[in-house]
DNA sequence: GGCTTGGTGTAACATATGTTACAAATAAAT
DNA sequence: ATTTATTTGTAACATATGTTACACCAAGCC
């Protein structure tokens, strides 16, 4: 259990031995939860750094009314909402739910606040984790800034390309799941690929799409 | 100056002998920028924490061809993108435009980094500010997440209800600004809100609303 | 073979919002 | 007080997207 949990990112750079050392300082309470049972609810107060040590999870976002939006997923080994830990209103800010068996560990805020200030590396991780977590949001909200479905997918489809270093791109989840995430319908999402398609921008098949035309396909993020 | 800079949110909570002491500590540039001219540009790289000390300043979020949607307006003294100091890609998210004349400390990252190892109660604060930044960008998600106007027009109102506490609301903002904040154009705000009054849901009359019918309201929420 | 199941294309129509333009009202400036 | 901006209401129309429904196809199963 203390390996796994000294393998997650708070500890990076530190030597085994720093790591032991400060391992013994943390008090730290394991919990397990089985698959589908919620571990955080929403608006619920954040009294504790929960550590996902094993498994998977999702977090959705709930509004006033109980709908939800798909936040994202996590795989161990991750902190969950480390930036809601601090700052004036802690409260989770979304649902987080087992996508699998986990293992989370929970340390106590004010403890881990000693542990951050007694350990500088810790200190430093903890920094670039909430940072991540921070710039994560802003991809997101610069995501869903985008307000036509073509703009959603010149973005994604330019962004798989940027990554992929060539125009042959094949997609990983099918077109309803991909219309989910855009928050579209999926006929909406199927009329405007096959506008593209039909227009030359790109040509595609099943999941296998080739870029004809990267301008074209620019022209559409605004 | 230094006045002005010791009473950024870094500082709460020190003595002013203790502010004197870490003030000597940390190497500040300022700079000066008249109104309207651009302070950070996105996609710059992030080498110094900003701090804005005097005027007023915007920020816009920029996708790939340049056009732009407001993120937030921001009045001294306030750090600015503290969450993208650190982390794995410190690239500004967005453009930062100084509404008023302004004056910006910076802090070399490096150097602000040291300070916050040296001072526990600035790294407390800086921990508290990126914080309330995260939960100000999770705030923004959910936001962007209502699909209608309405919806988003019941998500502002409801908000400024439950802080007020009483059904009586101004804004204060023009609905020009209102609309710019929701992304929707002008004139489809104003329709909205002149059926939400036609409809016997709120009453008003220029910027002072009266919520008629909370539930109904949040019958929108989705 | 026939049967289901999930993914996709497609059409007709309803609806929400954007666009453009103009008039009326209000506030600010001189 | 008169002019000048800024803000708001409103209308007609264009467009994008949602909704619903159905057909088609491939994969797998009995």
């Amino acid at each position: 259990m203390l390996d796994l949990f000294s393998q997650c990112q708070l500890f990076h750079g530190l030597s085994s031995k720093e790591k032991e050392e400060s391992l013994q300082d943390i008090r730290v309470q394991y919990r397990s939860y089985k698959k589908g049972n919620p571990i955080v609810f929403a608006n619920e107060a954040v009294i504790q750094q929960l550590i996902l040590i094993e498994g998977e999870v999702k977090s959705e976002m709930a509004d006033f009314n109980g709908k939800t939006i798909k936040m994202a997923d996590m795989k161990a080994p991750k902190l969950l909402a480390p930036g809601f830990l601090f700052g004036q209103d802690s409260l989770y800010p979304v649902s987080i739910i087992a996508k699998s068996d986990c293992v989370i560990a929970g340390i106590n805020k004010s403890h881990f606040l000693e542990s951050l200030l007694k350990h500088q590396q810790i200190q430093k991780n903890f920094l670039n984790i909430i940072s991540n977590q921070t710039q994560f949001l802003t991809r997101k909200i610069n995501f869903l800034s985008f307000k036509t479905i073509k703009g959603k997918i010149a973005h994604f489809l330019l962004k798989l390309y940027t990554k992929a270093g060539h125009t042959e791109i094949r997609l990983s989840q099918s077109q309803s799941q991909l219309a989910e995430l855009f928050g579209v319908a999926r006929p909406s999402l199927s009329r405007a690929f096959n506008e593209l398609n039909h227009d030359g921008i790109i040509e595609m098949e099943g999941k296998k799409i080739s870029i004809l035309n990267v301008a074209a396909l620019k022209g559409y993020l605004d």
